[in-house]
DNA sequence: TCAATATACTTAACATGTTAATGATATCGA
DNA sequence: TCGATATCATTAACATGTTAAGTATATTGA
């Protein structure tokens, strides 16, 4: 895996170039996400969830009763995206959306007994391949990945 | 950071759930990710590229001449994604696109010197990002992450 | 008290992600 | 050689990402 020379690359001027692709922290990141991912997918096609609404009914049966704000900062997801994903899970009936008593601008979300069905489906297989990549990529090697992961998301704040 | 205790979760058959979504890998690698880009979006954008097209550009810049699909895999890039972005980079006059004379099912990419001149733009300013980047994360936990980084990629492989 | 400001959510507009289907060209094999 | 199959790129349709603007409700401070 070393860099081509700068012959083969079309570009000779290499104190201009950007550093190299293959070794970019958010292409890696970007690679092993969709890696991790193309073993969930296909799974959660098959309950007709995407991976988007499988965060937020999870969440939601996680830890019950949220305001939208706070679940955009747990699944993750931006706010526009998170209206139309309610909007959609509201929709197929996994997820009710209430005003806040107290504060009117506030959207409560709660999940119903047809979000909880889900869960309770999709939960043995995605624990199943979270197991298997677990056993393959390393238990402790994870955990280590976790917190260095989530130590580059905090690095400013 | 512990787990709640179920009282606090609205469900109680804990058997049932899913992992914990805050050591949630998919979630933390988008969270890592994010943050990362964070620091260049706003860069990228006072140069009216965004992130995918920058992409592009930058391959094509480093490797000379390629293919569409070679493109997409080096950029991560879906097929039709990646059509849509070549079409939007060659109506700004940052690539060219021809067909292959040996193989007329296959696009070939070519960067022209409105994309070089971007290029030369953006660079400076891209690696000032990722040195102080590097600074603050420590330039080897970058090269251990990306290691990690590229074996989960390409565990199934 | 009430105007200015802040917060929570929504909408709009456009780019990209994702899967499936389609069209065009290559390649393979009887 | 030609029909079956594979490969490359595109299109279609829908979901999400992203930024900016808009709407409704709360909060603050003179």
């Amino acid at each position: 895996m070393t860099r081509p020379s700068p012959e083969t690359t079309g570009i000779t001027q290499d104190a201009l170039l950007p550093r190299d692709t293959r070794r970019s922290l958010p292409i890696a990141l970007l690679r092993a996400r969709e890696a991790v991912m193309g073993h969930f997918r296909p799974m959660l096609a098959l309950h007709d969830v995407t991976e988007q609404q499988w965060r937020v009914i999870r969440i939601l049966a996680e830890a019950g009763t949220l305001d939208a704000s706070e679940m955009a900062d747990r699944a993750f997801i931006l706010a526009p995206s998170l209206t139309r994903i309610i909007r959609s899970l509201e929709e197929r009936g996994f997820i009710t959306k209430t005003k806040d008593a107290q504060d009117g601008r506030r959207i409560l979300l709660q999940i119903t007994p047809a979000g909880l069905k889900i869960i309770n489906e999709v939960s043995p297989d995605s624990r199943t391949i979270y197991t298997a990549l677990e056993q393959r990529f390393g238990r402790e090697r994870i955990e280590t990945l976790l917190d260095m992961l989530d130590e580059l998301a905090t690095l400013n704040k």
